[in-house]
DNA sequence: GAGCACTGC
């Protein structure tokens, strides 16, 4: 269908739903004709009794009410910029008002809603697929990494996470399946979301025929609407009032010097005067966190004995991402009972980060201490370091904790700075990700998208250009992209694994050292969370058990050892446990590792290994293929004290205490820099000079090498004969021994 | 002798 030609009608009959529709033309009356229709207007079947239910629910949201201006500007309109506050309804109303006006179903299109987070998009997956009154991967689907609950031909309405649909653009940039996009939750700003704002902007004019919506809060409204100007013209706003309840905010007079100290001084002071209703405390990492619920637990029960008759029972519960699922449960559970009828109530504390900021929704907050600080991610382009600092939050941020006190009902924030620090000393927004991150995945990700001019692209934020050229120079060492800024096959081929750089490289490479195997394991285990436990009273048992499986060689050696025991063990949970391995991260790693196999014969690289063919060979294979990957990062010994310094950016770092290494080799290369009290390097393993100026000449080109003692060892080891893998073992089996 | 804010592919 031409969009100036004759649009067809759908549902000839006048007694079918859909009678006298029109794609996009279509008015908030039928609309709402159809959906009292006693047939499915998309399935054409009987309506379920729970259908009429659920829609008399909706019937209550405020984005309802607003149905008639939507389907107005949604109709003149190819951008608009949507605010919804929380409770308004527009996750799951609106894709299934456009759905109404695209009618995707009979032009074999789809609408696509995306989520920062998976999770997000499976629930409200679910939550439409009962409003709609058909079985979930139907009609209505997500699609999210691992798991695709979708029917080609049949899904017309998709969540997905934000990541996903950029995966998508990759390998057809106009994104041709789709009648509308709707970005959820903009304000936040990930990553993905930023880039795929950028490419819709430009994929707008070449396809007239896409809606798309930006979905966001209030504060950054404005700034989407200019961002995507037509002609003069910012987009339109569309905005529906959210149903919350209203939260008082107290401010301290003075600066709290000790913000943890004066966290647990509020909440306690919250528990002895205040109403019932639980408490939500914002902190920044699981150590505060673990250390703050012992400290209120012993003040709680100081007061109790002092005073039994007029302090209720106090429950305090830790929540990080890191705590297993079925610890991270205990938020829902309920506050302790009265100790005697009649007696004051229990409450319950939640000390948490920011996973309650938006990820996690706890029911029954009425208090929120907010201390004003969390841990963000920084880059810094000059050492290409990324690492997390405790900082300030956003004017943003603290107003979306205050929000969480009033989701049941009318409920009270404290925030522990002044009202003028707050004024005058927050940024009004987080920093979006893109200017606070590592861009080489981003770049690569860019370039396979076909963004000619990396600098010029029009980005929502622009990145610095030190991050941009740090990237790229990243990118062309690794031969990803050519001397031109050109993607070369071996990147277009990297830019299909869902891995840095670095990783892919390793990968693509590890068959010619016969060990892609090996390092398809390693890849995977470098992809997943820490998998080692380490509970606070059996530290010792936990580090002995570590000790069981560490390979001194390197840390990458270990984490392969570890998972092939593990796979050795018939992937036991109980195996897991007993030697302190968590599970979860485990298969999770198994998971990965499996996607990536299927990529890998994809592209037919060979999956072999020789650890039975020549055994003695095979660590140092491995230890060859990693430094394909990680050339960039080695560190070099200097003097006896311990200390590394990093080759080319010269930061003087130290093994980390969990590495497993039981030498200090002179050549080490990492896979993460840990800024901390010191600079540590963290996953470390073991490599020969040789290797370094053998596999990544172009880095350790001598006669560019800034002068130094590094330069000089590298010189050294260029006048010695190779020595023999072999040779190397029984080396470094003597120097254990010395 | 020390940590893993949070996501995502």
């Amino acid at each position: 269908m031409s969009s100036n030609g004759k649009r067809k009608q759908f549902d000839a009959t006048e007694n079918q739903p859909l009678y006298g529709f029109m794609p996009r033309m279509v008015k908030a009356d039928q609309v709402q004709k159809a959906m009292e229709h006693d047939l499915n207007a998309f399935t054409k079947t009987p309506h379920t009794p729970q259908y009429r239910r659920i829609l008399e629910a909706r019937k209550k949201l405020p984005v309802f009410a607003q149905m008639t201006e939507f389907y107005d500007v949604f109709t003149k309109n190819q951008i608009i910029v949507m605010v919804g506050e929380t409770g308004s309804g527009k996750t799951t109303q609106i894709p299934q008002f456009v759905a109404y006006s695209d009618l995707p179903h009979t032009r074999g299109k789809l609408v696509a809603c995306t989520q920062p987070r998976r999770v997000a998009a499976m629930s409200v997956a679910k939550r439409v697929a009962d409003e709609m009154d058909v079985p979930l991967g139907k009609q209505v689907g997500y699609s999210i990494r691992f798991e695709d609950m979708t029917e080609p031909g049949t899904t017309f309405l998709k969540y997905m996470t934000d990541g996903m649909l950029l995966r998508e653009a990759m390998n057809d940039p106009d994104l041709n399946r789709y009648s509308t996009i709707i970005l959820d939750e903009a304000h936040e700003r990930t990553l993905a979301t930023d880039i795929l704002m950028g490419l819709l902007k430009s994929l707008a004019k070449r396809r007239q025929d896409l809606k798309i919506i930006i979905m966001s809060a209030t504060l950054d409204a404005l700034k989407f609407q200019k961002y995507f100007t037509v002609g003069d013209t910012p987009a339109p706003l569309f905005k529906v009032p959210g149903r919350t309840h209203p939260v008082e905010i107290f401010y301290t007079q003075d600066p709290e010097p000790d913000y943890v100290e004066a966290a647990i001084r509020t909440v306690l002071m919250i528990h002895r005067a205040e109403d019932e209703g639980d408490i939500l405390l914002f902190l920044t990492g699981e150590e505060e966190i673990e250390d703050t619920c012992r400290k209120i637990k012993l003040e709680a029960d100081d007061l109790m004995s002092q005073d039994p008759d007029s302090v209720g029972p106090l429950s305090c519960i830790p929540l990080y991402s890191s705590l297993p699922p079925q610890q991270q449960q205990r938020i829902f559970d309920p506050a302790p009972p009265r100790r005697t009828p009649g007696g004051p109530a229990g409450r319950k504390i939640v000390v948490s980060t920011n996973i309650a900021e938006t990820s996690l929704t706890i029911d029954g907050i009425v208090y929120v201490v907010d201390p004003g600080f969390s841990k963000q991610k920084v880059y810094n382009p000059r050492i290409r370091v990324e690492s997390l600092l405790v900082s300030p939050i956003s004017k943003a941020s603290a107003q979306q904790r205050a929000g969480r006190a009033g989701r049941t009902r009318p409920g009270k924030c404290f925030r522990l700075y002044t009202e003028k620090d707050f004024m005058k000393e927050l940024e009004e927004q987080t920093h979006p990700e893109i200017l606070r991150s590592n861009l080489a995945n981003t770049v690569l990700e860019l370039v396979k998208l076909g963004v000619k001019d990396l600098v010029r692209f029009d980005y929502v934020d622009a990145p610095a250009p030190e991050t941009l050229m740090r990237a790229l120079e990243l990118l062309n060492y690794l031969a990803a992209l050519d001397d031109d800024g050109n993607l070369t096959a071996l990147g277009s081929m990297m830019s299909e694994f869902p891995l840095d750089p670095q990783l892919a490289k390793m990968l693509i490479v590890s068959p010619e050292f016969k060990c892609s195997q090996e390092i398809l394991t390693i890849v995977a285990m470098l992809s997943i969370p820490n998998v080692w436990l380490r509970p606070n009273n059996q530290r010792k048992e936990a580090d002995a058990a570590k000790q069981l499986l560490t390979v001194p060689d390197g840390d990458h050696l270990t984490m392969l050892n570890v998972y092939n025991q593990y796979k050795q063990n018939q992937y036991d949970k109980n195996w897991a446990w007993n030697n302190y391995l968590s599970a979860r991260a485990l298969a999770q790693a198994d998971n990965v590792r499996a996607q990536l196999e299927r990529i890998m014969e994809r592209f037919d690289i060979d999956l072999v290994s020789m650890e039975y063919q020549d055994p003695t060979k095979h660590y140092a294979n491995i230890r060859q293929a990693l430094v394909c990957g990680f050339f960039m990062q080695v560190a070099h010994k200097e003097g006896e004290k311990g200390n590394y310094l990093t080759v080319k950016d010269n930061q003087v770092v130290a093994l980390h205490p969990s590495c497993g290494l039981d030498t200090q080799p002179e050549w080490v290369i990492f896979n993460e820099f840990v800024l901390t009290t010191r600079h540590y390097i963290r996953t470390v393993t073991d490599v020969r000079p040789q290797w370094l100026l053998e596999l990544a000449p172009q880095y350790f080109d001598l006669s560019t090498f800034p002068d130094g003692e590094t330069k000089r060892a590298l010189q050294r080891a260029l006048k010695k004969p190779r020595a023999g893998p072999a040779d190397d073992q029984r080396a470094k089996k003597k120097k254990r021994v010395v």
